[in-house]
DNA sequence: TATGAATGAGATTTCATTCAT
DNA sequence: AATGAATGAAATCTCATTCAT
């Protein structure tokens, strides 16, 4: 992990996650985070080039994994139907194997800068972009309805996970999130399926 | 407007909006908002126990309009199809309306603490409670899929909607927003529809 | 009580006492000596010219009375031993009758702006001065040592009796005051007292 | 001076009394403290807890090298009387040979919160024990009434001196405050003086 | 590379006092 | 005389960032 060179550059990542997910966005002071990932404060900025980019890293290699696994596992799927699942569920298992990466990016980070959050949309985009794929490719094969606009659709997919998963956090986790992905990927299913063109008459 | 006393009160709470809109929440100092009332800083505090006050009654008031608002409208409807469309179509119209409160609520209210967060839910159940009594509703009426989660439900409609608007305050406002409810709409109750009981038999 | 005119002048006062004695000096609000004086606050400023005004006024108000007692004690003393007595004793008994006048003369008093203290001192003169003339008819009549300087003697009195006040407020009056004047009492006698002109023979 | 680090923490102590004796307490902010003592206002809070924690600090310091200063000297002394008279000298010579520390210690620091004043109680408790170890010695070798309790003596001893050196600051320092000790001294020792076990019969 | 002491800008909130009623 | 809503100046402390070592 880590396009940026050397273990201390992944540690300060990580000692990021922890850090905000203890203490809260607005209470994780650079100089606690260089304490918890065992380095001078000064040696963050020889990583980083300020506070910011920081999280914008962090939200970088966490969501950069995230998404080349699920790409992986939806390679293997072979009906559209599937692959939602699969995206669906992974999205779901994931957050909910790691709480404090959730809390981190369900909750802390939208607490940034309006900057900060452009930035992580930017990053979103490779995930969103996954998801218009398959609607794409769904519409094409004639499983999806081709008159449901392609950027509606994914806001409505993507809109759900995310409530789906803040409320999880914001109820402290006291439920299990993964088996939410049945009903949630049934439902969008249905909303996304072409109308049927029953009764074909022979 | 405004259950609590005077056109002061009203005054800083809509300032506070414009201000925060034009600023980002960062930068909106109670001076300022104290200027664009037309107030002293300190006449702030008579009325707002402080700045986090100044958030969460002016969300509490606009929220309370709202779905006071759309609460109305939703009477005059007779099918849970139409409740559904009416839901959709005033919580769209009405932030397409006033752009500042649309930026205010879908970006810069979700930057303060956890616990404005939580308050803020606090104040949205009400509204969440009412997308849970339509849904509820089209249940017992045979309308809805009865073995869908009311909650996941009602995630599923709050997160497409709130992820649409979003969407479009984050691309600046550049299309109409209201129009977008009928295919949000269609979608979502193709979803929610309960299943088919084709073949009606003759 | 009270040269200026009014009931609400004295209810003030006895407000701020009791303000200031339960609050601390830096917790006595205008408002707050108002709100106990059942007043409002634009009215504490019809009688006094500021905050500063009360304290000061307060502390003339109860001195006078505190100076105006011990003196008419005094008369009746017929020696200069019986008149230091008198004094310490009512010095003590009178504040340990009061607990809130104490405490806000002996600690929450001097927190107050030098400009205050040096204004209560000018108060405290006729006290002072009730001292220096005992000590003064003490050398004329012979019982003290001429030769110590009445300022150090009248400085020792006071230090003294003010000290022994200020460590019985300071542990929260937990013992008898008053009885302490006996002892105090024969230490300065003593050490006031003239050189033995000792067995002169004859 | 100074257990704590460093220089700049003995600068801004002394920036500190110097700023206070010029200004005030209450027209001393931090800003004007840290500008005296040549370093940035945050640098106070590298050294400091806060404001208060300056003028605790400063007092300890002080204090303690004051306390240590004159229990050197008393060291030195052979008598019970020589003891107490360099007490007393070295109390009125010590704050007579620094006026600003003077005005501070006998005037500022006594406007500040009672929590300080009882933490500066603490601080003395030093210097009270010494003058406490004096008495007690002085009772056993028969030099001081057994009668008199050890703490009525110290108070006595303590208030004299206090009271004599802050008329001394209230009048502007302008008398010489060392030659006091004599008289006072005088004073003090009659006063504590075992009842003379007189005519001693042949 | 790494350190961590030092920097200094910046904002919330309090509260004595005023003055229109 | 009395009210009390409104004023607005003023100061502590935090923390991201730098830079000499």
């Amino acid at each position: 992990m880590g396009k940026k060179r050397g273990q201390k550059y992944d540690k300060i990542i990580d000692a990021a996650v922890k850090v905000i997910a203890e203490n809260g966005y607005h209470h994780s002071q650079v100089s606690k985070i260089a304490k918890e990932a065992g380095v001078a404060d000064g040696t963050i900025y020889l990583y980083f080039k300020n506070k910011e980019d920081i999280l914008i890293s962090l939200f970088e290699e966490k969501m950069g994994v995230f998404v080349d696994y699920i790409k992986g596992k939806i390679l293997d799927a072979t009906s559209i139907e599937d692959k939602l699942y699969i995206l669906i569920h992974m999205h779901l298992s994931q957050l909910e194997k790691d709480h404090d990466l959730a809390l981190v990016t369900q909750l802390e980070l939208r607490q940034s800068n309006i900057s900060i959050r452009f930035k992580v949309n930017e990053v979103l985009k490779g995930y969103l972009g996954l998801i218009d794929s398959i609607i794409e490719e769904g519409k094409q094969e004639g499983e999806f309805d081709p008159d449901i606009d392609t950027r509606m659709m994914r806001q409505v997919i993507f809109g759900s996970i995310d409530e789906v998963v803040t409320n999880w956090v914001m109820k402290d986790h006291r439920y299990d999130l993964a088996p939410l992905a049945e009903s949630l990927h049934k439902f969008l299913m249905k909303g996304l399926k072409a109308p049927q063109r029953m009764e074909e008459p022979r």
